[in-house]
DNA sequence: TGGCTAATGTACGAAACGGTACATACATTG
DNA sequence: CAATGTATGTACCGTTTCGTACATTAGCCA
C-alpha cells in the first residue's frame, strides 16, 4: 500500500474511526486492531502520533467536547427576549445532542469510568463554563423583566435540559425496548422536542 | 480453602460481585478473575453457574431490573391525589436511581452496547409496563379531574423523569467536573429532588 | 456406612491484545 | 541532488484473559 504523506489526514483519519469505535464499544472494548485496521493507515501511527491507546482516546475526547463550542457560538441569545430564548437554547441544545450521538455515547463511556481521563486533559476543565454563562445571561434578563422567576441558577436549568437530551441519546437503546418506542423516529423526535421547550419555559415563567 | 458447600450463596455472591464489577468497569472492561477473585469461591464457579461471562452478564442485568419492580410496589399512587401521585412517583423514582448506582451504570453499559445483551434475556421484555400503568392511571383520574393536562401520554411522562433522574447518577462524574459540582452532596441532592418535583407537577398542571 | 452426584478447586492452554524494535520510503531544504 | 528528519510499514514479543480438562471433596440417601 503505497500512499502519499499526510500526516493532518492521518491523524484526523484515525481520530475520526477511534470516535466512532470507543463510542460503539467503550474503552476496554475497543480494540487498537481494530481502529487501525477501518483506517487506511497502521496501528503503529496510532504510537507515533498518540503515544497508545489511552492517548487516543483522551485526543477523541478533547476533540469531541471541543465540539460542542459550535453550540454556543450558534446561538445568539442576547438577540431574543429571555423566553424565547430560553426554548430556543432548549431546542438548540436537543438538536445538537442528536446529531452528535458518537459524542454523547463518548461521555456514557467516560462517566463509567468515573471521568478517570477526562481529569488528565486539562484543557477540558473550564469547558463548561460558556454554556452557563449564556444561560446566566437570559436569566438575568428575564428576571429584571419580571419574566423569569428569580430562585434558580443557570447551571440547574443546564442540567435539566441536558439530562432529557443526553437521555434521548444515551438510553434510546434500554427505554426503547422496555417500552416498544423507537426514540430515533423523527416523528417521536419532534414531539420530544417541542416537550423540553414546552417544559423548561413552563417551569422558568412559573411563579 | 475447605468451606462448607452451598450453591446458593456462591451464586448470589458471584452475582453480587458481579454487579458492582461490571458497573465500575465496562462490560470489556470487567474481569472474570477480578470477579472470581473478589467472592470466597473461584472462576470456575462462574462458568458452572452462568456458563461465562456473557451468561453472568446477563443473570446481572435480569437481577437488577427485577429489583425495580421494588419502586411500582413501594407507592400506592392510588391512595392519593393526582397532583401529589405526580410529584410523589417523581420524588421515589429519583431516590430509587440515588439508592442503585449500580443499576443505573448497569444501563449505562448495556446501552453502550446498543441492548444487545438485554434482547436475549426474555423476561425483560415487558419489564417497563407497570411503571407506565401506574403513571396512566394517575393521569387518567387527574384528567378526568380536570387537574392535569390531557395532551400527554404516560410514557413520555416517565421518560422525562427517568432522564432527570439517571442523569444525577450516570453522569455526575462528566457533569461535577465541567461545572465544579458535587452531585453527590447531600444538599445538592435535596434542591435536586425538589426541582423535578416542581418541573413535573408545573408541566402537568399547566393548561 | 458406602456409594453417588452436585459442587468446588487447580492447573493449564490458546487466542487476543497492547505495545515495540527495526527497516524503509517520502519530501523538504540547503 | 544529497542529506536529513518525518512519516510509515512489517514483523514480532510478552502478557493478559477467557475458557476448560481433570481431579477432588462434601453431603445426601439407600
Amino acid at each position: 500500500m503505497v500512499q502519499s504523506r499526510d500526516a493532518e489526514r492521518t491523524r484526523s483519519e484515525l481520530l475520526e474511526v477511534a470516535t466512532e469505535v470507543f463510542s460503539e464499544q467503550g474503552y476496554s472494548g475497543a480494540r487498537v486492531d481494530e481502529i487501525a485496521e477501518r483506517t487506511r493507515t497502521t496501528k503503529r501511527m496510532i504510537y507515533y502520533y498518540f503515544g497508545g491507546k489511552e492517548g487516543l482516546f483522551l485526543a477523541v475526547l478533547e476533540a469531541a467536547y471541543r465540539r460542542i463550542r459550535e453550540l454556543e457560538q450558534s446561538l445568539h441569545a442576547g438577540d431574543l427576549e429571555p423566553v424565547d430564548a430560553i426554548r430556543r437554547i432548549a431546542e438548540l441544545t436537543f438538536d445538537h445532542h442528536v446529531n452528535h450521538p458518537d459524542f454523547i455515547r463518548l461521555v456514557s463511556v467516560e462517566n463509567i469510568h468515573r471521568g478517570r481521563h477526562m481529569e488528565k486533559v486539562e484543557s477540558l476543565r473550564e469547558l463548561g463554563a460558556p454554556a452557563a454563562s449564556v444561560l446566566d445571561e437570559v436569566l438575568a434578563r428575564g428576571r429584571a423583566s419580571g419574566e423569569l422567576r428569580a430562585d434558580v441558577d443557570a447551571v440547574d436549568v443546564h442540567m435539566m435540559i441536558s439530562a432529557y437530551c443526553v437521555f434521548q441519546v444515551a438510553n434510546s437503546a434500554t427505554f426503547g425496548f422496555l417500552f416498544g418506542r423507537d426514540m430515533l423516529a423523527p416523528e417521536v423526535r419532534e414531539r420530544h422536542r417541542r416537550i423540553l421547550g414546552d417544559i423548561v419555559v413552563g417551569w422558568l415563567t412559573a411563579r
